[in-house]
DNA sequence: CAGGATCCGTTTCGATACTG
DNA sequence: CAGTATCGAAACGGATCCTG
């Protein structure tokens, strides 16, 4: 990892998260489909490869943005959840999806979308209620 | 550019634009700093190469986000800014600056940031009419 | 000189195969 | 199931060159 360069806008200390599309995609997984495993990651993302998953969880639990759970029972089996700092980032994820939805998407906007839009607020709080 | 994926959620097709480091970048200096030529993106950010940059503005010509305006008078001379499409962008970007200021920030926020954080509907609207 | 385009060595990505 | 190892392909960044 290179060091952090200096900039005026702290968008630009976060673009290991932000500039990533798997790790933005990993996150919205997590936080509006209620994935939690590796499988289902690899399984239901845009065809994410084994290698690159296994990167990005490890940098996005590096950032406290996930934390990885292991089966006490079963060593192999591993939960990932969102921390309370990823689950902060449910208004970027949400905005994102508002203005994809208006402006690129191909296909009807399904249900939870228009819940977004319409209802911005409430939907950001159930979503909190749900995660914590 | 690769054919884009079919997936039950709109965030996936503008990965394009989310997903890449210098578009974010790109977008944030046009929108927060006031930037609108090629040497000044070149300079102001953190070190993008020419080439990189040529073909992100491309790009986010090509998605409707930024307009090239060519001065008439000096074919030389060429300015960027964004359009309806790109201004929409700016709930996005202002969630990831008021995330990335409470979690990431090294230093402390700038007056700029404060007035996102605490004004957040003013602040939009004051953005929204200077870019317009 | 502004705004790129081209070339090229290096890094990173991603698909597949493999392993505990 | 949950990841590593490998390796070719793509992207990056730096320098330089081109064009108006």
């Amino acid at each position: 990892m290179v060091a952090k360069r200096r900039s005026g806008c702290p968008i630009a200390v976060s673009l290991d998260i932000f500039g990533d599309r798997w790790s933005l995609l990993i996150v919205r997984d997590l936080m509006f489909k209620g994935l939690s495993t590796f499988t289902e990651f690899g399984a239901a993302g845009e065809g994410i490869a084994t290698n690159v998953l296994a990167e990005r969880l490890e940098r996005l639990e590096d950032a406290g943005i996930i934390e990885r759970l292991a089966d006490p029972a079963d060593g192999r089996k591993a939960t990932y959840r969102l921390t309370s700092k990823g689950i902060d980032l449910a208004p970027v994820l949400v905005e994102m999806v508002i203005w994809a939805a208006r402006y690129e998407a191909t296909d009807a906007p399904p249900a939870q979308v228009r819940e977004m839009t319409r209802h911005r607020a409430r939907f950001l709080a159930s979503v909190r209620k749900r995660l914590r």
